[in-house]
DNA sequence: ATAGGGTTAG
């Protein structure tokens, strides 16, 4: 043995498959590859290949590379793709796409590009894989307009043939944008050529319209396969649907569908079960998701870690913590590792469940591990902070976020914002605000929503009127919440006549009012003792299926006993109360 | 005889 390969044992830890290496006489055949099971034993085999003399071809090299890319190694797999350049490796337009696939997964597109650029300099001719590869990296960084640009101009100056894949890339990209309609257009365009569409085409259009709660448009491409019968469903499309549904809490279609999966001989996978129980979950069901983790042990499936972040969710949900920390635990003992993710789960049971304490000690338990805290952890402890009104805490993780070399998102942003408001430091979260300026941060409805509640929470309704004017302004639509929020800043200060101008405006404007806004504009009424329009509200309220909240119930029932509004009125109060308040003791002796 | 695509976290 001689001190490289000595020294690489020592460095890389694993004498067994470093010696495997060294008797087996070098070869590096499928059946070698197939050994090859982690980073480490690649590296080493790459250490290996590259001290062979002759070295082996270009084709073994590329092997490699794709195996260590499939582990998602990205960076690992450009640092051998530039090693086989020195070596004198030949590049071909193989191991180029492997590398510029890499840095775009990395978000280096840029160097994706300028590896492109290289392709010409060593007369490689870019394909359709190395394209693909860069629309996916454009896509990946949200240059949804850049991806677009490239493909159009690689058809129309025939850079190159486009195929099924790049056009799936291009779908996958517009959908990731909600952009069903191109989507569609792009699947149609599909068929009129040579390149038709397939599963994966359906599926990621599916998906999107599923996530875009167009469930039938969703159900109405489905049919299409179905009817088709050219391309066969699989299931990955009805795992998409399961979830559509599922998210509407459809739960009896959603069953229906998984059993009619099995019928066509398709069995759900993981994957399917679980989307099902983070459905269950996330309603607080966790008997019923318990239940489908039952139904996928029969089935021979084995839970993963995905399974229990999501029962832990569904435990944080109902504030069963104790229980949470239990299913915690038991993932160890299953073989299984808590990842970041699961941490974040439990972390944010116990902020939402005001136990910060616990949570700042599973924080550092987490570290502790060599886990490293993402943005989604950041902000849950902003969050947890802000809850509690631990704001200078808050402000310390937010700056201990930017050192750690995570980026704040939206969600920070507006986490921040709506902690400061919630914290009465209104004025301290609109020199935030217009410190960022015209950014995309500041392009987001619901920032203004978060920042009209504050500011109207504390009187400064016109600052609300301004900031509903530069939304405008800025072309953002407003949506339900934005007008509550104004509406509730109207009443508060008794300004019911731009309360009652903004509620009708809202229906002209293709935003009908919800429950909630009837609940607020109602509220504003009996407290300004306007009682004009109060029954028209409640026989609008009626018409339209919504019903009373507790404490605006409670508030007719004052004004009722009072003698300040009519009894006359108790009838049709009647058919507003929702089923779960009939038997609050309080609204037992009013009948 | 070496490259590419679709389903789950705040």
């Amino acid at each position: 043995m001689n001190l490289t390969n000595s020294l690489l044992i020592k460095l890389r830890g694993n004498s067994i498959t470093t010696s495997f290496l060294l008797h087996s006489n070098f070869s590096t055949n499928r059946s070698m590859l197939h050994k090859i099971t982690n980073l480490n034993h690649a590296l080493n085999l790459f250490d290996e290949m590259s001290q062979r003399r002759p070295l082996p071809s270009v084709v073994k090299f590329t092997q490699l590379l794709h195996l260590v890319t499939k582990m998602k190694h990205f960076s690992s797999s450009l640092h051998l793709f530039n090693q086989m350049c020195s070596l004198g490796v030949p590049v071909n337009e193989y191991s180029m796409s492997i590398a510029i696939k890499c840095c775009c997964q990395l978000h280096r597109t840029k160097d994706g590009f300028a590896l492109l650029g290289s392709c010409f300099r060593r007369a490689i001719p870019p394909n359709v894989y190395i394209f693909s590869a860069l629309i996916d990296g454009l896509v990946l960084e949200d240059r949804i307009l850049d991806a677009e640009m490239l493909f159009k101009k690689l058809i129309k100056q025939k850079l190159c043939e486009p195929n099924v894949v790049m056009y799936n890339t291009m779908i996958k990209g517009l959908c990731k944008f909600s952009n069903n309609v191109t989507a569609l257009a792009l699947l149609r365009l599909m068929e009129q050529t040579n390149c038709k569409p397939d599963i994966f085409t359906y599926s990621t259009i599916i998906d999107s319209l599923c996530k875009d709660k167009l469930i039938d448009d969703a159900f109405k491409l489905f049919k299409e396969i179905v009817c088709n019968k050219s391309i066969l469903p699989d299931v990955i499309t009805y795992t998409s649907l399961i979830c559509g549904l599922c998210k509407f809490g459809h739960w009896d279609e959603a069953s229906k569908m998984l059993k009619q999966m099995e019928d066509e001989n398709i069995s759900p996978n993981v994957h399917t079960f679980n989307v099902l129980v983070d459905a269950f979950c996330k309603e607080g069901k966790v008997e019923e998701a318990e239940a489908i983790i039952n139904i996928m042990i029969d089935r021979g499936k084995v839970p993963n870690i995905v399974t229990y972040n999501s029962l832990i969710d569904g435990y944080c949900l109902r504030g069963e913590m104790i229980k949470a920390r239990e299913i915690f635990y038991s993932i160890t003992l299953r073989g299984l590792v808590p990842g970041v993710v699961t941490y974040n789960s439990l972390l944010n049971g116990y902020c939402k469940n005001l136990n910060i304490e616990k949570a700042v000690q599973m924080f550092h338990e987490m570290t502790g591990k060599g886990l490293k805290p993402n943005v989604v952890t950041y902000n849950t402890m902003i969050q947890g902070f802000f809850r509690v009104g631990r704001f200078v805490d808050a402000r310390k993780l937010f700056d201990e976020m930017h050192a750690q070399g995570q980026n704040p998102d939206q969600y920070t942003y507006r986490i921040v914002l709506e902690g400061l408001c919630n914290n009465h430091q209104v004025e301290e979260a609109l020199s935030l605000f217009h410190l960022m300026g015209d950014s995309k941060l500041n392009s987001d409805i619901v920032v203004y929503n978060i920042l009209i509640n504050g500011v109207g929470k504390c009187g400064k309704v016109d600052i609300a009127r301004v900031l509903f004017q530069g939304l405008i302004d800025k072309g953002l639509q407003p949506d339900v919440r934005t007008y509550n929020v104004m509406i509730s800043g109207f009443c508060r200060e008794g300004q019911l006549g731009e309360a009652k101008l903004l509620f009708l405006k809202m229906e002209e404007s293709g935003c009908p009012p919800d429950d909630v806004t009837y609940r607020v504009l109602l509220q504003g009424y009996l407290k300004n003792r306007h009682y004009d329009d109060v029954e028209m509200l409640l026989q609008e309220m009626d018409d339209r299926g919504y019903s009373l909240d507790a404490s605006t119930l409670s508030l007719f029932i004052d004004h009722i006993a009072a003698g300040l509004l009519d009894r006359s009125m108790l009838k049709l109060l009647g058919k507003l109360v929702p089923k779960e308040l009939l038997n609050d003791p309080r609204l037992c002796d009013w009948e």
